[in-house]
DNA sequence: TGATAGTGCTTCAACCTTAAAATATTTTTG
DNA sequence: CAAAAATATTTTAAGGTTGAAGCACTATCA
């Protein structure tokens, strides 16, 4: 019984941590960088995959709806930070690149937000942190996994 | 140089695991309870404070905006699970409480929400929940020290 | 090859979220 | 006491988010 409530807490904790920290990264991204929180993180998924990612694989790796992907492409593409591009050989997909002018405003984002990083974890040492990393790790691999065997039996 | 990359790591692993579980208890309070992860929160909270709470009180300690605790308030009034009640004194501030009823909808929905949480953690074992709650939290009032001080400083 | 099923993306309605402006009330102060 | 400052909440505009419905295109297969 207290188990259960023990994992709550830690729970509770989690989110309130991260959440702060969210909090602070969005604000930080507004005052200095005039962006959002969901902007950086698709130019960031777009930055690891010079190459473009289709719409699909974005929203994939994001864990987001589709939809929601189609209104933040938009918005980046009015400001040409990105740029659609049709993928030959299928008419329905498209892929979304970084434009130049994306690559060039993302790398100043990028490291402001490592500092800002940096910076609100300070008081985590790397040992430290490299440890918690590898826990996290494990567990989202374990979930991962369970949530395929899941969809496997069914 | 490397200490900033081994903390990126760890918030990017932090978020990753915090958003598949928000995610997972969403789509539950969804499906089970036709409610959301928000009214949830604002329900729980009012829980832990029988005697109702202002809305400014309310927004602090969920730390979101005012205005946004304003239209969870409106909806879940609509349905009779929250109420405003005038506080004598002072015609500017309202106190948010649950209805009788609302008391009955969040319980069952908290006993839920604790079990979904001890499913999704049950690879974490209660001495671990115990010693990553106390990291965080220990993590957590030293960020909110900091963070008056600064606001003092200036 | 032509109906049918499947895939990839966008649109839609509803809700959440924020920062800033507006409103109403209370408190401070000259 | 009246003007000004402060406080509590709501409203507003812009964007983020979801799940479901819709559209266009591709693949399957009888």
């Amino acid at each position: 019984m207290t188990a259960a409530k023990d994992r709550v807490r830690l729970w509770l904790r989690l989110l309130k941590v991260v959440r702060g920290i969210e909090g602070e990264l969005r604000e930080n991204l507004r005052r200095e960088h005039n962006t959002t929180l969901p902007r950086f993180d698709v130019m960031s998924a777009l930055s690891r995959h010079p190459e473009g990612l289709k719409m699909s694989q974005l929203s994939g790796v994001l864990r987001v709806s589709n939809g929601n992907v189609t209104g933040i492409a938009d918005r980046l593409g009015e400001e040409g930070l990105v740029e659609r591009i049709a993928v030959p050989g299928d008419r329905r997909a498209t892929i979304l690149r970084l434009t130049k002018a994306g690559e060039t405003v993302f790398a100043g984002q990028a490291q402001a937000h490592e500092d800002w990083i940096d910076d609100m974890l300070a008081g985590v040492s790397p040992a430290d942190a490299r440890a918690m990393a590898a826990r996290l790790q494990a567990f989202a691999a374990a979930s991962e996994k369970e949530e395929k065997e899941t969809a496997n039996a069914q």
